[in-house]
RNA sequence: GCCCGGGUGGCGGAAUUGGUAGACGCAGCAGACUCAAAAUCUGCCGUUCGCAAGAAUGUAUCGGUUCGAUUCCGAUCCCGGGCACCA
């Protein structure tokens, strides 16, 4: 019997759909295991080969588990709220429900025919009203909780407001600031409107103004990969800041948990450095400066001196400064300019305003522009000058810097290129031409600090600030709190009424706020969301934005648990026994963004009681992105002939992508590629060696490219066995790598090979009861270490390679033993699941090979008693020596000395030394 | 610019803890089977020199540590991901 691959992999689907076989039930008796893909955005172009790597990696942990014993959850589902729908319903008018509907059931086509073993009774989808109205219930949660200072954890607002009824907010010490502290008496006399904007200040949700891309013509707020240059991506037109009412998640709150919380979770090394750097924890200080400025307007506000307060790590570095620098956002600056450098600085506010921040942090070139003001050191009485310059952001710190030319590379540069000139704090450290960020230096010209080191003199420094009152000790985040609105339709509404000004949350039994259909997606009036257009919508007062593409994928971990569940998002005894995702797999794009607000979601959830733990994920795996292997023809200027790669160079030509599916390798099937596009019909080529070679290049996988490859193409000609364990055999999960067909016949190949280790084309079953040999034992046991090993490590390229071993060496052995063979079904199992069970079957077995016991490793199998040991002389190999493993350190250098070879590059002379490391070589050296 | 990752034959990659570089597969070459093709099987396959035995060289580049470095350290170059409204 042949392998056909078709046939059984179509039988097996079917029966296993039918039998609800990956059906899984929140058995509490048995032991679990969560293993949890990053849910896809369900794109119009379908799935490509770049999709299915993480899923098919993840599958075949999950089976692996399964086969161990462990009741698996392995779930899927559409992470369907998102722009591009939106944007095609935009061009084409088509309701982003309906086109987002058609996607999903595109992509869980195309995932069934790879075999994936998710148990779609439990898909969520987060654009579905049954799913969001949780996402809104947890908003909810957030708009009604605070973060308690002292318990560091989120509590809910009522108990601040209790608080604020019985004690009011005063400072532990120090005056009462007027706008910040309050007696309980005069919260109790307060308007409703003023409560609501103190307890806004303190929401885990809550409204606040900040910055967007907003262009005129579009009437839109544009992401910010639609900004080109300043300008709109689609169109061209002008791009400019705008301030917006936003709603914000306090996620700076949470910032220490989610450091602290990375000590407990299995990250990569890598992830965990990308997370602590965005968080960006710093400590120091921050220091007020008095501004003079030649007095040509009266400073404004009660008659207090103007000053400037900077934030710096480095307060030991305070004798240093030689100028200062404000973000040109800064609210100081309208203040300080004076009238000569208005219009100059005017302008260059200008300038940077049309730029994104991206642009202005990627910017080599130094620019910036002096106020006219000074400011002065509150140590020496220095006078320092103001500038403002693009590369100090207004979010960070308090938006303004004191720099340090000779400490800070940045700082340098600046002085130079506006000749300021340069004091030396750290003597022969600065060499004069780049600054040194030493903390080992012993300061100089630094007043009360000389003599000190540098780290030594932080804590001496900081402590001067504070009794002279000129400062303060200060943590700070990079971080900043996140934007959680959208002036967009296709996300979740926010269950919120406005009333005189104040939000007031939805009562939960109103949830879910289903989205409203609308005649058009455009948008509405200021700069608000489509939302904003339906009448029946502001009549009722309800918030116009909606939430970001990020809300639904905050918790959707939850949900899989229990996702039927009308009652609560997800029952606490089921997220109890289902508990932390064990292995959650995904790409690195996510590092930041994703996974540090799914992360602080489920810290809230977990302080409010509503889970058991307060990290969401065990162990994380990422996924390399599968980079597109683009194809070109290069067309003959002018003409429709195409030359060869080769020959390209003895014409002028342009180079145009071909589709890659039409080529095989680098050679180009010139007849499809006639019929590919009706322009290409008449095409003629220039042939090299008769064949038509393509120019290749590595590109991100895209349409527009003609690089996707579809898998549903791959499975019809090579079936989903062949295209699982291909993908896997690319290389290690983790790792980038770009697609390329060729090579996938190899796989099929070993399948095939396989396949004949159980089955004769003419003869049928040929599995025999005949006892193994200990060499096919040998085999046998090796591989179940090897496949048993690498599945554990996520080393899949190597597990299948050990297949290819053991299949390779059985055939050689002429092995068709049972004892032998059926084991390796199992193992092979999670790989290639279909032919596994066919084969399982035809050995007569009635049970199913997904829930078969797993084959127990036994080292008395494999146990060598020698080795054939490399032989090195001074380190470079020159013969290889059998030796027994038992041997002894005497007798092996005398065998190593003895052999011909050592004694030719010894000419006679004695070894100065034989270094014999056992088991692994020996290196003589001379 | 900043943060993170990567760079090994013609290609994808292997080498798990510093110990035989190139497992396994693709492509290529030679051969067997066949009327022929497909399928299958056998052998060769980093580069240079050599009939061969063998030698030299080789893991992006340069330098260092070590008996020994793809692996550790320092510098440089190139490619990919992220940088807060793509998901």
């Amino acid at each position: 019997m042949e392998y056909q691959f078709r046939d059984i992999e179509k039988k097996w689907q079917e029966k296993w759909k039918a039998e609800q076989a990956y059906r899984v039930n929140n058995d509490f008796s048995k032991p679990k295991f969560y293993v949890l893909d990053m849910f896809p955005y369900p794109s119009g172009a379908g799935l490509h080969v770049g999709h299915p790597l993480g899923y098919i990696a993840s599958d075949i942990y999950s089976r692996y588990k399964r086969l161990k014993g462990f009741n698996v959850l392995h779930p899927m589902g559409f992470d369907s709220f998102g722009l591009p729908a939106e944007q095609y319903a935009l061009d084409t008018g088509q309701h982003p429900a309906v086109t987002t509907k058609k996607n999903i059931e595109t992509f869980k086509a195309q995932l069934d025919h790879i075999g994936f073993c998710f148990d779609w009774e439990r898909e969520v989808q987060t654009s579905d009203p049954k799913y969001y109205k949780w996402t809104q219930w947890i908003f909810l949660q957030l708009f009604n909780s605070y973060f308690c200072n002292t318990e560091k954890k989120a509590r809910p607002i009522a108990d601040l407001v209790k608080k604020y009824e019985t004690k009011g907010a005063l400072p532990k010490t120090g005056e009462p600031v007027p706008g910040r502290h309050f007696t309980a008496e005069q919260w109790n006399n307060f308007s409703e409107k003023e409560k609501a904007g103190l307890l806004m200040k303190r929401r885990l949700a809550y409204c606040g103004y900040g910055e967007v891309n907003w262009c005129e013509a579009l009437g839109t707020v544009l992401a910010n990969d639609e900004v080109v240059n300043g300008v709109s991506e689609r169109g061209g037109h002008p791009v400019v800041k705008k301030t917006l009412r936003q709603w914000y998640l306090r996620i700076t709150a949470y910032a220490d948990r989610l450091l602290e919380g990375l000590d407990k979770v299995d990250f990569s090394d890598a992830m965990k450095e990308m997370q602590t750097n965005w968080i960006g924890k710093s400590s120091g200080a921050e220091i007020d400066f008095e501004v003079k400025k030649p007095p040509l307007s009266p400073p404004k506000g009660e008659g207090t001196a103007l000053k400037l307060r900077v934030y710096t790590t480095r307060p030991d570095t305070i004798f240093g400064v030689d100028f200062m620098v404000l973000a040109p956002e800064h609210k100081l600056i309208a203040d300080i300019t004076t009238e000569e450098q208005k219009k100059a600085v005017q302008d260059y506010v200008g300038y940077v305003n049309s730029r994104s921040e991206r642009e202005r942090m990627a910017e080599k070139k130094i620019s910036g522009v002096f106020t006219g003001a000074y400011a002065v050191n509150p140590f020496d009485g220095r006078e320092i000058p103001i500038w403002v310059s693009e590369y100090v952001l207004a979010g960070y710190g308090t938006g303004a810097i004191m720099a340090v030319p000779c400490g800070d590379e940045r700082d340098h540069k600046f002085a130079r290129h506006f000749t300021i000139p340069i004091t030396n704090i750290i003597g022969s450290h600065y060499n004069g031409e780049e600054a040194n960020p030493t903390k080992e230096a012993t300061l100089e010209n630094s007043g009360f600090l000389n003599g000190l080191l540098m780290k030594n003199a932080m804590e001496v420094a900081i402590r001067a600030i504070e009794e002279k009152g000129v400062g303060t000790r200060k943590v700070n985040y990079k971080m900043r709190d996140a934007a959680f609105s959208r002036q967009r339709y296709w996300g979740e509404p926010f269950p919120i009424v406005w009333e005189n000004g104040i939000a007031y949350p939805l009562p939960e039994d109103q949830l879910p706020l289903i989205l409203p259909e609308v005649e058009k997606y455009g948008p509405g009036p200021d700069g608000e969301g489509p939302l904003s257009n339906i009448k029946d919508w502001t009549d009722r007062s309800l918030e116009t934005n909606t939430m970001p593409g990020y809300a639904g994928s905050s918790w959707y971990f939850l949900r899989y648990m229990d996702p039927e569940n009308d009652k609560v998002f997800c029952d606490r005894r089921v997220s109890d026994y289902w508990n932390q995702v064990d292995l959650y797999i995904g790409g690195t794009e996510h590092a930041v963004g994703h996974l540090l607000y799914s992360r602080m979601w489920t810290k809230v959830l977990f302080d409010l009681g509503h889970i058991g733990y307060d990290e969401p994920y065990k162990k994380l795996v990422n996924q390399g992105m599968i980079q597109g292997s683009s194809r070109f023809v290069y067309r003959v200027a002018g003409t429709n002939k195409f030359v060869s790669a080769g020959l390209k160079d003895r014409y002028e030509t342009n180079a145009i992508h071909a589709d890659v599916n039409i080529v095989d390798g680098v050679e180009l099937d010139v007849d499809a590629f006639k019929k590919w596009r009706e322009e290409y019909t008449a095409a003629e080529f220039i042939l090299e060696d008769g064949k038509y070679i393509c120019g290749t290049e590595v590109e991100k996988m895209s349409k527009s490219k003609y690089n996707t490859v579809n898998p549903d193409d791959l499975v019809m000609k090579y079936g989903a066995d062949t295209f699982r364990m291909y993908e896997m055999f690319l290389g290690p999960v983790e790792m980038s790598k770009p697609w390329d067909t060729k090579g996938i016949e190899g796989v099929h190949r070993f399948l095939k090979k396989f396949w004949r280790l159980f089955s004769d084309e003419i003869k049928g079953l040929i599995v025999t009861d005949e006892a193994a040999t200990p060499e096919e034992l040998k085999v046998l046991h090796r591989t179940i270490r090897k496949i048993e090993e690498d599945t554990e490590r996520f080393s899949f390229n190597t597990a299948i390679s050990g297949f290819m071993i053991a299949t390779n060496e059985l055939n050689d052995l002429k092995c068709h033993k049972r004892s032998v063979l059926e084991p390796l079904l199992v193992l092979i199992a999670p790989y290639a699941p279909h032919i596994a069970a066919e084969l399982w079957e035809l050995s007569g077995h009635r049970d199913s090979v997904l829930d078969a016991p797993y084959p127990e490793f036994n080292a008395k199998y494999v146990t060598e008693t020698s080795k054939e040991y490399p032989i090195s002389v001074n380190g470079k190999l020159r013969t290889t020596l059998n030796i027994a493993l038992d041997a002894a350190p005497e007798d092996v250098e005398q065998l190593v000395l003895d052999n011909e070879v050592v004694q030719k590059w010894l000419e006679g002379k004695a070894p100065k030394k034989i270094i014999f490391v056992k088991g692994k070589m020996v290196n003589v050296v001379i």
